[in-house]
Formats: structure tokens, C-alpha cells, sequence
DNA sequence: TATGAATGAGACTTCATTCAT
DNA sequence: GATGAATGAAGTCTCATTCAT
């Protein structure tokens, strides 16, 4: 019996040409209108040579789905909010956090549609953004929990709430600034405008 | 002669209950999935009947979106900021908006699959999800810009990624409702910390 | 048991009236593409009500055609080449035929379509489309025989064949005043060709 | 790499042989009756098959129209009436053109219905039937001219009209040997019949 | 391994005809 | 008699997936 012809890594990265040609048909036509046919045609293979590397659609979609999801649950479990030792040290951290996360956002802009639109698609879709978001809601609870045991969030604030609220702006801000048209779109605007409404709130103080 | 053998009124009786149908099978199968087949069949009724109602598939749902749609405009176009004579009655006021919002939100719990989910099904959908935001987030801004005039709102806030950021808040709270797996669904706790942290921010005061 | 509650004459008038409504209509759209609905809006009755009159869309459009049809063949077989007693007399015959066949003609220009266009939407039209050419092709014998006869067309003339043919022109020319676009839709003039060329043929006399 | 893997000659025999059993479906059951599962059906392949090579079924109609009416129009253009030194060249000129065309119009015999027949199935076949008429007008036309210049044609005659009639006379003897159940179905007597009238007229020479 | 030809389930939509009122 | 609501057969077309080469 042959020994395979192609190594391992030859394997993968023509796994990863079809990924990077996948993504953007995705990014350009959505799950549902996309074809396999479109994505073979760009790389210039048969559409058959596709399913020699992924069972089917859902199967590459999914691929891109999580690498990206897990690219940003990394950046949201790696803040470091027990390093703060003033409020200050605290705020700095969360702007980090945004830069890191927004930086991600910023260079897959033209991708975030896979992550936004097309969640609903399929019912396997749809699982792993609400598993998703369990894990988002849970980095996010970590870091308002240090925040409170370090005395600069208030005590009376309920957490998973508080977090959940603060996962949405997040999320928000940075699905404003993948939509071109809207008046509102400017992230470093909107990021500082999060930030401001979580640590200040939005009401004047009283004289 | 030629008088409608039907009255207006059944008519519509039955176009409503084809909209009940339409509703519960694209909630529970997405615009995409869902057949005309299967509203037919929940009706008990040929397909062909449907066509004798609504256009196409695409009538039916944009008229559940629209119905939709425009109630949840309604409320937030119907907000009072302007009768505040103090910052307490413009959170009251706050209040009640969401309490009205949330009430339609509870009711149509199952149904808001078609306002979230189904965006970008058509893009006829999209257009109208769009211009519908665009809607709310100017009854958002007026609220915020009568609460600056009156001295509530803190005047250096950037009121377009103000009321942006309330509005992820908000609709966020609402989607969050609709999950029941979510630990954090409670909708009135999620209320209240919005409120709270809009107002006050998440921040503990420095001693 | 109840007397029908309207006379022979009273059914008889709406079916006259369905058929002329039908007539317009087939008119317009050809055979496929009118549809039922189209008559019954016309005449502001119910669509059920047509088929209380005519079995279905094909008897309403075979009646139209055979009364369309059995009026040109009486005309064609009305011709009396029998009392020419010149050549001139034969001619003036076949003119008076040209006359009063072109004359249906025009009245009925709006409606040939049913004659010329619709002939294949149907076997059963076919067959009857058919029958009446053979029909046509034998009152255009009839009267060449009797022209052969009396010495007015010359004996060594196929006569079957120059029936075909002279019909072919008559109705050719007919077609052509249907068109409206084309540049050689004079009836009168092509009429008047036919003759010429049928009395005289086409070329030059030699010198 | 992404080299077709059938030849484009192998292909193009697909093609042909969808074409063909297409125009044994369209002459038997006409264009509207006609069904892409029958042609599927007809070779033993899924209608899918009959997508990878034409866009639908107008698509398929027209290409055998074109190709019909090319070969045809070809013909009726490629006629010498300029080389002609005598009326006798002339009227043999004439009888070469009908011994060609005659000749594939028996050889399509079967499947000439999709030329005379479904001119009204679509607008688009429609078109091109009445831009293929105004050629063979015009091929006419031009041959009657010549006829005319070189003294052969006589120069009273109106020869747009003239052109047509001799049109209507040619398709109909074609027309003619098309359908079996006709008496008078001989071509080759049609065809010399219409030469005889065109050139000598059908009456009598007054002795 | 790569290919792309073939497949056929599945979706939408139309409209002639039936029939209960 | 009249009506028009309901029906569902029929037809077109798409595209993810299979599989012989």
C-alpha cells in the first residue's frame, strides 16, 4: 500500500488555502448564498478536490467559526485585572483589553460577518455562539469579580448582569464599526464612550 | 353582483391566522429553512391557499416584521423625557420605557427569532432591520439630548455612541430573555443594572 | 322541481358575453397566458360562474374559433366562378371573394391571433386548424376546377397543388396586415399582387 | 490542474445530443407542453444534467431555432439570380434554391414544428421569428430585384408585396409536405406548381 | 489525489377546476 | 344560479454532495 504523497503539512496547508478562500465567499455572500462551487472556482480546484478536506459546508464554516471564536475568548481570558492595584491600573486594563480585542476586530472587519450574521444559519451554528458567549460571559464575570474583591467595582452590582450588559456594549461597538453606513461607526469613539458609561455612568453629578 | 362572498373581516381573520402560522414555523425553523409547506400544513390547508393571501414567502414575513417592528418603535418613540423635572423622574421615566419594551419582548419571547436572527435572509430584510435601527437609535438620542438640555446628562458625552451603547444594553437585555439556557436572563435584574450602570456607572465612588 | 329561472335567451346572451370577453382577452395574451380569471374580471362575475356556461378554457376558445372559422369558409364557399362566362368575370369573382374574406379580416383583425397563433396551444385545436384547411383546400379546387373547365385556368395545372398555393397566399396576406410592424402589411396591395401573379405569373412577357 | 476533465468535443457531444432529444420533446409535445423531465427522461439522465449544459429550457429551444434558421437563411442568401443570362437561368436558379432549401426541410421534417409552430410560446422566440421573416424578405426582395433589373421580373410588380407572397408560397409547400394527412403534400409538385404560377401565371393564354 | 459530471431532493409559484354556500 | 375560496398537480430551477475516472 503507497505511503501517503502528500505530507501532513502539505495536507494542511491546502486545508488552510480552501479556510482563507472560504472566508472570504463567506464574508462576501453569506453562509446560505454561498456555493462550494464559489470557493473552488477562487482557489482554481475542482469542487470535489473541497470535500477531500472538509465533510461538507457547515464543516469549513464551523473551522473558521471557532479559530476566530477562540481567538477572541483568548484575548478575553487573558486580561490580568489582579495586577491592578489602583482603580486607575483597573480602567487601564480594561482599555487594553479593547485595544487587544478591537485589534482583532479591526483586521478580520471584512470576516465578522461569520460571526455576526450568519449565527443563525444552522442549529450547530447557533450552539456554539451561545456556547460562546457562556465562555465570554464567564471571563467577563472574572473580571468584574477581582474588580469587586479589589474594592473599584461597587459592591451592590450584580455580576453576571453587569457582565453581560458590558459583553453587549463590547460586542455592539465593535458590530457598529463593521457596519460602513452607520453615523455612529467610529470605534475608538464609542470604545471611549464605553468605558466612560461603565466607569462614570452617563448622569451629571450632582452640584 | 360580484360582492366578496368573504367579509373584510374574514378575510383577515384568516390572513392573521396564517401570520400566526408563518410566525411559529419561521420561529422555529428560520426564514430560510421554512417552507410554505409547512405553514400550509400547520393550517391544515393546500399551499396553494397561502399564495391566495400573501405574495410569496417573503410578504409574510416582512408583514410579521413590520407588525413587529413598528410596536417596538412605538414605545420608544413614545418615551417622555421632556415632562422630567428632576433626574429622578427622567429614570422613572427610563423605567417605564423598558418595562413597556420588555413587555412586548416577553410576550413574542418565541418570535423574536425574526427581528434578531433573520437579518440577513433577503435583502429587502436587511434594508428595512437597518432603517429600523436607525429609527431607534434617533428616538435614543432624542431622549439623551433632552436629558443633556436639562441638565441630567453629562454634557461631554458623545450622544450618538451614548445612546448606541444604550441600545446594545437594551436590546441586549431583550435577547437575553429570549435565551433559556442563559444563567443571566433575568430581565428585570438586567434592567435594573443597566439603569444602574447608565446612571452611575459601574464604578465604586472613591472615599 | 323549479322552471329554470332564466330563458334559453337569457343563458344564450351570457355566453355571448363570456365569449366575447374571451375573445378580447385571448386576443391580447394568446391561449396559455389568459387565464380564466382574466374573462371573469373583464365581466365582473365570479370565476366559477364561466363554468357554468362553458366546460373549460378550451371549449370557451374551440367556440370562438369554430364561428371565427365556419364564417370564412362560408365565404369561401360561397364563391360562384360557375356564372363567369369571360375570363374577366373569373377574376372579378376571385375579387369579390378577396373583398368580402379580407373584410372579416379587418373587422376581426384584433382576433386572428386566435386563428394564427394559438393553432398548436392544444391538440384538439390542431386537429380542428387541420380540418378546416382541408376544408379551405377543397372550396379553392372547387373553384379552379370550375375555372379549369370552362378553359379560364390552364388545363395542365396541378390543381390540388395551385389550390394549396393560392390559399397560402390569400392567407399569407391576411397574416401580414395582422403585423403591424411590417413594411408590406398593405392588404390591398398584397391582395392585388396575388391576383397578378396568380392571373399572369411574375415575369416579363418576352418581346 | 483544473484542466477540464472531459474535452471540450466531449462536452459539445452532450450538448448535441440534449439538442436532440430536445427537438424530438418539442416536436412532439410542442415548447409549452414539453417538459425538461421528459427531455431528462428521454436520455436516462437527472434533470440536473440538462442544467450543466443550458441555462433552461428557452435557452435549449433557442439554440435549435437558431441553428434552423441560420441554415435556412443561409440558403435563401446564397441564391445567384446575378449569374443569370436568361429568364430559363433564372427560373433555374430558382429551382435550385428550392431543391436546397426543400431539401432540409425535409430532412428536419419532423422537427420543423419549433420553426412554425411555437413562434408564440415566448416573446424572445417571438423576436427572432420576426427578424428571421424580415431577412428572408429581404433575400427575396433582393432576388426579385436583380430579376427585375436584368428584364426578367415584370417591372409593374410591387416587389416587397411580390417577395412576400412568393415567401408565404415557398414556406407553405414546405409546410405542406410537413403534415401527412394532406392530399396535396407532394413537395416536388408544390414546388413546380409555385414556380409555374410565379412565372407563367395560372390562366389560360387567350388563344 | 484530484476532478467535475451527474444527481435529485427540495423549494417556490401558478392557475384551471371543483364545490360548499 | 352565482360565487370565489380552496386545492394541488405540475413545472422550473438550484446546489450540496457523490463517485467513477
Amino acid at each position: 500500500m503507497a505511503r501517503p504523497e502528500v505530507s501532513k503539512e502539505q495536507r494542511q496547508a491546502k486545508r488552510e488555502a480552501i479556510l482563507a478562500a472560504a472566508r472570504d465567499i463567506f464574508a462576501e455572500k453569506g453562509f446560505h448564498a454561498a456555493g462550494i462551487a464559489d470557493i473552488a472556482a477562487k482557489l482554481d480546484v475542482g469542487h470535489g478536490t473541497i470535500y477531500r478536506y472538509f465533510e461538507n459546508k457547515l464543516d469549513i464554516f464551523l473551522t473558521l467559526y471557532d479559530a476566530l471564536n477562540e481567538e477572541l475568548l483568548r484575548i478575553a481570558r487573558g486580561t490580568h485585572p489582579e495586577t491592578a492595584t489602583c482603580v486607575e491600573d483597573y480602567i487601564t486594563e480594561m482599555q487594553k483589553f479593547y485595544a487587544e480585542f478591537g485589534g482583532v476586530f479591526l483586521r478580520e472587519i471584512s470576516h465578522m460577518r461569520i460571526f455576526f450574521d450568519e449565527v443563525h444559519a444552522d442549529p450547530e451554528i447557533r450552539r456554539r455562539f451561545d456556547v460562546s458567549q457562556v465562555e465570554f460571559q464567564k471571563a467577563t464575570e472574572r473580571f468584574l469579580l477581582i474588580g469587586r474583591d479589589k474594592g473599584f467595582v461597587r459592591p451592590e452590582l450584580h455580576i453576571p448582569s453587569a457582565a453581560r450588559i458590558l459583553n453587549a456594549m463590547i460586542l455592539d461597538a465593535m458590530r457598529a464599526s463593521v457596519q460602513k453606513e452607520s453615523a455612529s461607526n467610529n470605534l475608538l469613539l464609542l470604545a471611549m464612550t464605553v468605558i466612560e458609561i461603565f466607569t462614570k455612568g452617563a448622569l451629571a453629578k450632582k452640584a
